[in-house]
DNA sequence: TGCGTAATGTTGCAATTGCAACATGCATAT
DNA sequence: ATATGCATGTTGCAATTGCAACATTACGCA
């Protein structure tokens, strides 16, 4: 993950800061930051804790949207907070940045370097989410649940080069980022294993093909 | 969708393109690029044309992951084509710049207002991107044939402010948008006729509830 | 105008899935 | 230790969906 602010010094990022207007926002864990962010046109920053973006539809099915660590961006500019059902919602004490977009964006004509070196880091960041979000959509457009589990697998095995995939978070909430049902997740990973597929241990797999 | 180049004079753009070390490249109509952009960690913007990102499985199952458009980007470094199975098919005769990433985020230093534009440019672009990858999984993760199918009305009714919807693509192509067999699409589409959700003339359809 | 191709509409059927309901396991706090 | 809550595992069943096969319509082009 790129730091927001890299390549530009504390003595800069004040200066930055107070260019842009950002606020700084402090969460207990476990708080709903929204309401505060969701009107504008707004990119919030991550500067410590740890958060999700969190979707329940009316049926009450949940779907993390994002998960927001330290460093990562996020708001109405950026992410899918557009929709009426969307909610931050922070898994620790969390600290965050906010920015107005529209401000940021019209600065014309700057010649500063570490305005345009963190408008350079944006956009490694969301060139980044970009990526991140291909990969959601490559394995929700995938038919099945076996498949959309393999096509997970794969590309995060992928990503450690080995035969291994960490489970980044419980099965319940993989249930919910594949859009699928978790008991019938659970039905078709036994059924992955019984065959030789996949061998599981808590939250480590191995792919056996 | 915002011009790569704005705020860019021509003269600049020259300059710009020479310092990228960007290449222009010509397709004729439904022609496959692919090959020349995939290997390396590219950005492509398409100056003139449309082609479109096209995934098709082994089990010959097509999905469009994205429309490219005149002033669109794409390439390695932003879109899917990571993966292994994906196509950039020229739709139209189609113009492209290609641009290696690593070379335009490595310019350091730069007080170049051009290149500092540019960046900003992509940023805004990218943003834009995110935003629409962010509208399909919203789509893509309801359970139901009926609720993506809502769910695309709703946003799409939503930009234009109306109760109507203007199919930017064919139904055939609509389903793989949406992940879904086609013939399971058209039969869910009749029951919304008949139940007196919605009305559909042509690639426009209406809104009555 | 007519031909060929691609898009669309229709339907039966089998396979997949969501849902509900319940059992088990695991961790944490009192 | 045990109670409480949450994650996980299991299964029957009904609903949804994909698939295949075919009919009909629309459209580009000679």
């Amino acid at each position: 993950m790129i730091d927001p602010f890299y390549n530009i010094s504390k003595k800069n990022k004040c200066k930055l800061l107070k260019l842009l207007e950002a606020n700084t926002l402090l969460f207990k864990k476990d708080s709903t930051i929204l309401s505060t962010v969701k009107e504008e046109n707004i990119i919030g920053i991550i500067i410590s804790g740890y958060a999700q973006i969190v979707r329940t539809d009316y049926n009450g099915n949940r779907t993390i949207i994002e998960e927001l660590e330290e460093g990562a961006i996020f708001g109405s500019a950026i992410s899918s907070i557009t929709s009426n059902e969307c909610d931050i919602i922070t898994k620790e004490d969390t600290k965050i940045l906010i920015i107005d977009y529209d401000i940021m964006i019209n600065k014309e004509g700057m010649n500063l370097q570490f305005y345009n070196q963190f408008i350079k880091n944006l956009l490694q960041i969301t060139t980044k989410i970009v990526t991140d979000k291909n990969e959601r959509i490559e394995i929700l457009t995938k038919k099945t649940i076996r498949n959309k589990l393999l096509e997970y697998f794969r590309i995060n095995a992928g990503k450690s080069g080995s035969r291994y995939v960490y489970l980044p978070f419980n099965f319940t909430d993989l249930a919910d980022y594949l859009a699928i049902d978790r008991s019938a997740m659970s039905r078709e990973l036994k059924y992955l294993k019984e065959e030789g597929f996949i061998e599981v241990k808590g939250k480590r797999i191995t792919l056996l093909y």
